[in-house]
DNA sequence: AATACCTCCAACCGCCCGTGG
DNA sequence: CCCACGGGCGGTTGGAGGTAT
């Protein structure tokens, strides 16, 4: 017995919004606020629709400021610096970049960001080619085993299976934001334990000062799990021997001589096996260079952008969401404020 | 020109959490 | 403490539009 429904299904309206739809609804919180129910407002107004789904509309499309694509390269690294930082939590990520919403990054993540990421992998992979010849084989070898089921692991099959590295809340091993966010997080990893980020070679800078724009973090929260959701979001549960220092902080950018992804190769190179997670990386290389890939995707290339974000994490994620949400509530509540 | 395939994004779904009774 | 409810979130889907064959 699932639990009951938020509307009455029947009687509400799915799909596309109207202009008037939106007109109703928008003209009716400009006035009076949600009314802190979403679920009764539709009703309210005359609008059959489900509560939720005037809050998602109103939300990501008709509140005002809100911007729709145009991605700078500034809020790429953002996005992919906190992706690094607390993984998919795209509310939090949202909340650090104004106008934006969690469904356009989320978006915007998975069908520009990822590719992205993917293609300069693939890129700086290629030229690299020659350098690493244990991987080269490695990479031959998989080619022959191209197997219908993506989630086999088709290079590396003669070697014996690394032992799992203990992160407490492992996921599905070859998921695709998993991986992605798994290969960035070690990557991101380079952290010395005394809390400091490792300058060497790394010349970490702010691109932009984005504690400017909207408080992003609070440098002086100290990030304690307390609960199993918390061990969940917490990145240093994922990353247990990094800790980060936000002292002062806020974002920083990799920017330096070497690529991060240059470095990843190198990592491939000298220890494989830290990588598990990683492999999706060169089974989306074989998919991608099959013929039918398409040219608008090869042409796709983390090398479009200068670099990418590399902060020394977001390490307080509750503090962050916390605020986030504040900043987000606030945001609404200045405009349109709604009687409690 | 027709068809197949791909990309993108608005919207939906279902789960989880916080809160109030 | 328990339960019901609403809000919020992340994942997924459907379809429109674009591109390749």
């Amino acid at each position: 017995m699932g639990r009951a429904p938020c509307c009455d299904k029947a009687n509400v309206k799915k799909g596309p919004w109207s202009p008037e739809e939106d007109a109703k609804l928008k003209s009716y919180i400009e006035q009076h606020g949600t009314g802190g129910n979403w679920i009764a407002l539709p009703q309210k107004i005359g609008l059959k629709r489900c509560g939720k789904s005037c809050r998602l509309r109103w939300l990501n499309y008709l509140r005002p400021n809100i911007r729709h694509g145009g991605f700078s390269e500034e809020e790429d690294n953002i996005i992919c610096s906190l992706y690094i930082s607390i993984g998919s939590r795209w509310s939090v990520i949202a909340a650090q970049l104004p106008g934006r919403t969690d469904n356009d990054i989320k978006n915007y993540w998975n069908t520009r960001l990822k590719k992205k990421l993917l293609g300069k992998q693939r890129k700086e992979q290629q030229a690299r080619r020659g350098s690493c010849p244990k991987q080269e084989m490695k990479r031959a070898s998989g080619n022959a085993m191209v197997s219908d089921n993506e989630n086999l692991n088709p290079y590396w099959p003669e070697l014996p299976v690394p032992a799992p590295i203990p992160y407490p809340n492992e996921e599905p091993r070859f998921n695709d934001h998993s991986s992605i966010r798994r290969l960035l997080i070690r990557l991101g990893g380079r952290f010395s334990d005394d809390g400091q980020p490792l300058q060497n070679g790394t010349n970490l800078q702010l691109p932009i000062d984005i504690s400017s724009v909207q408080q992003p973090f609070d440098h002086s929260v100290n990030f304690l799990s307390s609960s199993p959701m918390n061990a969940l979001n917490n990145p240093r549960s994922e990353f247990p021997n990094a800790e980060y220092n936000m002292e002062g902080g806020g974002l920083h950018m990799l920017q330096g001589q070497n690529s991060f992804l240059a470095e990843l190769e190198e990592m491939a190179c000298s220890n494989p096996q830290r990588l598990d997670g990683l492999e999706f990386l060169y089974a989306q290389d074989m998919a991608n260079n099959k013929p039918g890939s398409t040219a608008y995707e090869q042409s796709l290339s983390w090398g479009e952008t200068s670099s990418l974000v590399y902060p020394p994490v977001a390490s307080n994620y509750e503090g962050l969401q916390q605020q986030g949400v504040t900043q987000e509530h606030d945001f609404d509540e200045l405009r349109y404020p709604t009687p409690r």
